[in-house]
RNA sequence: GCCGAUGUAGCUCAGUUGGUCAGAGCAGCUGAUUUGUAAUCAGCAGGCCGGGGGUUCGAAUCCCUCCAUCGGCUCCA
């Protein structure tokens, strides 16, 4: 017998060999049908997997993840297999569990595969889950392993292999299918009620552009329809938040391409909002000391040779411009710290100067790959919310601390509540890939996680991140469709003093050089404005909204009246419209509200003999009637409200 | 850049196997209506069917190529 300790506490004993479905059913049989996979002393395995020795264990149902990593992990086989048994020959990469589903990359060989061949898959797939193909697990050698795959003639689970330890190798089965795994896995293919293949991609093997290109198919599934069902829909719902569509309808931007992919042109609304968000970010930043700077789009290749930009990026941007005098040669800056600096070096500089906060928000070309364009969060001209901070070292952890403030100030008025803050650093494994000293990489790495310990900020690491000349502390965002979007990035850079051979005099009299800290709360304006279009649908919070009300007089008889009480809005500064069209108030309702303006007025006789406005507010109907003064003062006061927040 | 898909009026989309297939709704313009909380009616105008080649008696439709967009991969100073 063998001792089994629950999550409560309780001790239960069962015969040595156990499984955990066995476990489950003891409790009750309802447990056992929703059960699907077990945790045994912190590990995750699978319910049919004996257990031999005393143990805590933890069941996982359907709402937990070690549950749903082993449902999306067999469905990614299940796909495997069908793959196989319609394709034979194919080759297979690996199939993991995501955050949302499951893919399998896959060598198709000579076969041309595409979205067209899902359903097939599908209805393949459908037939082994009818069948109820037991899943099992087995353990092997390594050479047993290597022998397998090399027979089959799959060199990619040959490379897997080749980099695992003997002994900690496994291969699970259910029909003819094998696969080499870790597990864990649903006891049979029976598990996998709905599901749906959502799409098909490139991708390159092991995530290297130099290896070859397999085809990956996505897909989802659940233990219900309805679960299926719901999540098909909310992704319906997600993409019609998407800035790309709410931004063409809303027209706060357009492309062109006569005027080239992803460079964005901000029509008039767009503009508005864009030019309040800076307004806003500058009103705070005037509170910390920073000072707007402006300098030229474009600077001498030498100034980004001096950086070091060029050597990084040089090749694989817009290319040098040239002019009519010999051998001139000027870059569209990817960057503003290289022209900061320049401006930091104009006069010498103190000790009691620093910190200097220079600020701009300067609009710089990158030539992106093509295929990474995306709306307006990826693009090749873009406009970052930029500044640099140039302070002594006894100042940086301060500084650094500071900044994050600003950034959590802005995503608190903004109600962003759901971000991540990654601290990145360099592979410490790849330092060619990084420039200036390790000392100095020490110490911009510590002084990060420093700082971020100071604001008990919750962060993730990630090594290998870092941008190449200092390691950074980033926010992400994600969007409609739960792509992760970088915005706020804090970074602290030793280096480029070092090149620019930046300066101060210290108290000693002696000549000290400063550090810097580059930073851009929004990221850039294109992509922030992106993420605050899926975030709020085009629903702005008041104080941005291009437009704040809207006017809607019943009939034409009413017209006068409604430019009264426009202009008297706007002379509150409330910026008002008004819709005289010809139209049924119904029809100016529905537009108006389609074009998610805050508050519509509607005035007709009524409200025209009462000096009154019927006020109706987006998205919740009729909020009956007051004065347009008395409007006036409650819109100023909920716009005070929010920018105060 | 790579893999796959898509590209028809300002927008959203129809156009069966190549042969009145250049269409609809919305938006726009004109007129009628003068309207009470999410679409009033009628008329008019609007497109080199992404660009360029080709196959064919004939191409929005088939083929090639380029461009752009979308979903991923890679990249992201």
């Amino acid at each position: 017998m063998i001792k089994i300790t629950f999550p409560d506490g309780n001790v239960r004993e069962f015969a040595k060999g156990v499984t955990g479905l066995e476990i489950a059913k003891n409790i009750s049989d309802r447990l056992a049908k929703e059960v699907l996979s077990i945790t045994v002393n912190g590990e995750v395995w699978d319910l049919t997997r004996s257990i031999n020795t005393n143990a805590s264990i933890k069941l996982h149902k359907w709402d937990e993840e070690e549950a749903k990593h082993a449902y999306w992990h067999s469905s990614a086989h299940l796909m495997a297999e069908a793959v196989e048994i319609l394709y034979p020959g194919v080759k297979l990469g690996i199939g993991p569990s995501i955050e949302n589903g499951f893919y399998y990359d896959i060598d198709f060989g000579d076969y041309s595969v595409s979205d067209a061949d899902l359903p097939k898959i599908e209805s393949k797939m459908m037939e082994i889950v009818k069948a109820k193909e037991e899943i099992t697990r087995k353990e092997v050698s390594k050479a047993e392993a290597l022998a397998t795959y090399t027979k089959k003639g799959d060199p990619y689970k040959v490379e897997l292999i080749s980099d695992l330890e003997d002994g900690t190798i496994t291969f699970y089965s259910q029909g003819n299918f094998t696969d080499l795994c870790r597990g864990p896995h649903l006891p049979d293919t029976s598990y996998i009620k709905s599901f749906k293949l959502l799409s098909i991609a490139g991708a390159y093997w092991r995530g290297n552009e130099k290896n070859k290109q397999l085809t990956r198919i996505y897909g989802i599934s659940f233990p219900k329809k309805t679960l299926l069902d719901e999540y098909l829909v909310m992704l319906e719902e997600a993409k019609k938040r998407d800035h790309r569509k709410v931004g063409k309808e809303l027209e706060l931007f357009t492309f062109s391409q006569k005027v080239g992919q992803g460079l964005p042109l901000w029509l008039p609304k767009g503009a508005q909002l864009r030019e309040r968000l800076e307004n806003f970010l500058k009103r705070v930043q005037k509170k910390y000391g920073y000072e707007q700077v402006i300098t030229p789009h474009i600077g001498q290749k030498e100034l980004y040779v001096t950086s070091g930009h060029y050597a990084k990026y040089g090749k694989d941007s817009f290319q040098p411009i040239h002019t009519p005098a010999e051998g001139e040669e000027f870059l569209l800056k990817p960057m503003n710290c290289p022209h900061h600096c320049e401006i930091y070096k104009h006069k010498p500089r103190s000790y009691k100067d620093l910190p200097v906060r220079m600020a701009e928000f300067g609009t710089v070309y990158r030539y992106e790959q093509s295929g990474e364009l995306h709306g307006l969060t990826r693009v090749r001209g873009f406009t970052q919310d930029d500044a640099h901070i140039f302070c002594r070292p006894d100042q940086l952890k301060e500084e650094f601390v500071k900044v994050i403030d600003i950034v959590l100030y802005i995503f608190k008025t903004l109600d962003f509540k759901e971000f991540t803050a990654q601290i990145s650093l360099r592979d410490p494994n790849d330092k060619d890939k990084y420039i200036g000293s390790d000392e100095n990489w020490e110490k911009a790495e510590q002084a990060i996680i420093e700082a971020v310990q100071e604001k008990g900020l919750q962060t993730t690491t990630e090594l290998g991140e870092a941008a190449f000349y200092g390691p950074k502390l980033d926010f992400m965002v994600k969007d409609a469709i739960g792509r992760k979007w970088q915005l706020g990035t804090i970074q602290v850079d030793y280096n480029l003093p070092e090149r620019f051979d930046l300066e101060y005099i210290g108290a000693d009299d002696k000549r000290h050089r400063p550090i810097m800290i580059h930073r851009a709360p929004f990221g850039s304006m294109e992509r922030f404005v992106a993420v605050l279009i899926e975030h709020s649908g085009g629903r702005f919070p008041l104080w941005l909204a291009p437009d704040q009300a809207v006017v809607l007089p019943i009939s034409e008889k009413f017209n006068d009246y409604a430019k009264k009480v426009a202009d008297l809005l706007n002379n509150y500064d409330i910026r008002t419209l008004i819709d005289d069209r010809n139209e049924k108030i119904g029809k100016k309702i529905r537009d108006n509200e389609l074009k998610r303006i805050p508050y519509l007025l509607i005035v007709g006789e009524k409200e025209a003999t009462s000096d009154m406005v019927s006020v109706r507010m987006q998205g919740e109907g009729d909020k009956g009637q007051m004065k347009p003064e008395e409007f006036a003062n409650y819109i100023n006061a909920e716009v005070k409200k929010q920018i105060e927040a």
